[in-house]
DNA sequence: CCATTTGCCTAAAGCCTTTAGGTTGCTCTA
DNA sequence: TAGAGCAACCTAAAGGCTTTAGGCAAATGG
């Protein structure tokens, strides 16, 4: 019997490509096991259950999404590195749809404690430097950030843009221009 | 035989009851079939299969969403309406989770242009006249309200602001805020 | 080179979706 | 008001998915 060499970290990776492919709802046991030329119940020792490997799917992508922001941020200040953030988060979407959604799977509280979620907040307060902006008002404007890369990249990846004009990254740009001036000038309370 | 006395309306109606309480996606034939006193094939006479049950949940929502919403707007014009409107949007999604997940759901193209998503982006689109964009920028402002307001609920839905200070009522309102003096001022290319 | 680990298997239970076909309560017409 | 036709609900069954239990054999390492 030739062996497929499966690890844990392989089953994941090949459920990111999955999820990808087929989209995050068809991310299921049975699927991947047929993809990997394995018996469904091989799977079983890598992963707890279909839940367990969802969640580990979601947290290769939190990761991978967190180490891209850092490379992009990298050198970059202000406006420059508000569009870079942003580019990062919505081109991620668009090449990894699959992943994408798995990152945006509710975790339960240690796990998203101790996945790379926390460092996503962490860059955007960083990006915040380049703005004056001071206590509460600081973690405001991070949901705002938050809201509108995931707003507009899941509207987008729904289709929500298709069909009408202009185009999606036109909109993208002119919206991140936006943001750039509203964060100069936030309005106090 | 006592009959339960079955349409369809009543099986979406109880679907998005179930949708709410159990969550989206166990919003299931069975499930629903079990919870209505019903042999889960007599569904089957009602609604097409599965996916077509979570897509006339979908509609359902989009249409009591779009009506909350032109309430709202009624006498409105300006901050007020921006407010108001955003407002439904989020009380809805905390009032009835469920269906605000299946308004979320993927649908195909002619299914969408016939549900109440259209009156959606028209409310916005009114809301806008009480500020002074034109052409494209009205677009590209429409497409970042929804963004805002759907990044924003689904991120507090998922509990992305559960724990961190100050609460995300507070946020709420200062990001609209922010929204409604950067509507007023937006910057042209 | 033997012992242990572990990767992968078969088997089976129990769930879910979907289709086919049958029965019976309702409604409306003649 | 009888009964024809419709619609609501049923049983049965096929086939897929998840998960657990237990077994064999390939790799590993002393």
């Amino acid at each position: 019997m030739v062996r497929a060499g499966l690890t844990t970290e392989r089953v994941v990776h090949a459920g990111a490509e999955l999820a990808d492919e087929a989209g995050f709802d068809r991310l299921t046991p049975s699927e991947l096991a047929r993809r990997l030329g394995v018996q469904v119940a091989s799977l079983y020792s890598h992963v707890k259950n279909a839940h367990d490997l969802r969640t580990k799917v979601a947290l290769l992508a939190l990761d991978e999404l967190a180490g891209r922001a850092a490379a992009a941020l990298a050198g970059r200040a202000g406006r420059d590195a508000l569009v870079a953030f942003a580019d990062v988060y919505r081109d991620y979407a668009r090449e990894h749809p699959g992943r994408y959604a798995a990152a945006q799977l509710r975790l339960d509280p240690e796990t998203a404690a101790a996945s790379a979620g926390p460092r996503h907040a962490e860059m955007m307060r960083a990006i915040l430097r380049g703005y004056d902006l001071t206590g509460p008002d600081e973690t405001h404007a991070v949901r705002l950030l938050g809201s509108v890369f995931h707003g507009f990249v899941s509207l987008e990846a729904q289709g929500g843009f298709d069909h009408s004009s202009p185009a999606a990254p036109d909109s993208w740009v002119r919206i991140l221009a936006a943001l750039d001036t509203l964060l100069q000038d936030w309005p106090r309370s």
